[in-house]
DNA sequence: CGGTTGTTTGAGGACGTTCAAGTACTGTGG
DNA sequence: CCACAGTACTTGAACGTCCTCAAACAACCG
């Protein structure tokens, strides 16, 4: 619950935070709360106001859009270093999405009025969370992009290749399926069957393991735009 | 081409810009270019440097992601006082989304290094783009939730409410239907054809006037969610 | 008047979902 | 060690939504 040793380190590993003079750095600290969560906890829900600014220490935080009845997309995944959401602290409006952790993690949590409050006063902090949110509209506008312009089997090729950072060879899913076909819009079913697809493409999956054995191929399957 | 006198009063009320010195401001224009342009217009293109920083004076400008072969998709529209796309100019980074003017605008461009410049020095503007940029990341996030948990009939009627703030009566649509189509993921036939099954729900519309007679109905059938 | 553009409607088809089984892997208790 | 349940993934068949293609119609404009 409290922040240790090591919690400190990561702390100072998160790109949002590395630049800020250390007396900033622990004042934002002692207010804050850290905890170590398991798969399944959720860490706010749609709808509710933003209390705290969540930092994934480490581990694996999904952010899921909740339908009325259509069960639940996951928008994004985030890990170590990221912030989760910004936005709903900033404007003080409620969450438009829920947080769920799935994996074992460690998550720092910063009380929404300690975030606003150096967002008015500490210019550094105030640039680190600009470019912070300019890399996450660029994240949810390549995925609307993916969702408007390219099918099922092309939305998986092009995710491999991010994973992958384009290198053949083995690589690894860091979520199961289920949860990766929900990031990607289709059912667990679809998914499945957009890897048969793509095992005449040079993708070999074998649960969470993947190896690619034709980069350039699967770039021009699903016309891969290497810009990020 | 040179910012006039009106254009200056425009600038003054653009929120990125409202809060800051008015000598900062002068030493912006300074440097900036002011254009009128016509439907059609090409601002920047996807994939290409971000050069400027572009805000509507007044008008309205889409922005358009761009597929292989399967057209173009529309993101989002900007009109008066808005700031078309900042993520580029701030993290120096190609555009991943191309720009085009869909009325009569007038379009102020901002050199890209005067407005990193001002991010790194000046507090005041700097968060003011982090506002700007939340405000434009829930954008996003809502039109993700439409995409990935609403089918094409509710993506309408959700338009449909934003569009007119909830109330009822007679409204008009900011664009045709070719582009509202583009900007709701679907083919204007299916768009004719949502429309269509509206007005069994209270949507009378006739060209670009729509007329809202039961928006608690509306509001029912698409789960619609007034966060914002 | 003919041409262009925007909208509507219909028929057919593609992609993806739903529903329903079936297989493979995992951990648990006997 | 095996039987069993539970979970994850795959496969097949039927269906639905939305797109494509084609045609008709209205409004507008030279």
């Amino acid at each position: 619950m409290v922040a240790t040793r090591k919690d400190h380190d990561l702390v100072r590993a998160v790109p949002l935070l590395a630049d800020l003079p250390s007396g900033t750095v622990e004042r934002l600290m002692a207010h804050s709360i850290t905890h170590t969560l398991s798969p399944g906890t959720r860490l706010f829900e749609q709808g509710e106001p933003a209390a705290h600014l969540h930092i994934v220490l480490f581990g694996r935080v999904g952010l899921t859009g909740l339908g009325e009845d259509r069960g639940e997309a996951i928008v994004e995944f985030f890990s170590g270093g990221d912030v989760v959401i910004a936005p709903a602290v900033i404007l003080e409006m409620p969450y438009l999405l829920s947080g769920r952790v799935i994996e074992d993690s460690r998550i720092l949590m910063i009380p929404a009025d300690d975030i606003r409050h150096l967002l008015a006063t500490d210019h550094a902090f105030s640039r680190a969370l600009t470019v912070e949110l300019a890399r996450h509209w660029r994240l949810l506008v390549r995925q609307l992009k993916d969702l408007k312009l390219r099918p099922a089997g092309e939305r998986l090729a092009s995710y491999l290749l991010t994973l992958s950072g384009q290198r053949e060879g083995w690589h690894s899913l860091h979520e199961d399926r289920r949860l990766l076909a929900q990031r990607l819009s289709m059912t667990p079913e679809s998914l499945s069957r957009a890897f048969r697809d793509l095992r005449g493409r040079g993708v070999v999956a074998d649960g969470r393991r993947i190896q690619l054995t034709d980069v350039e191929g699967l770039r021009r399957y699903c016309g891969f735009d290497p810009l990020s």
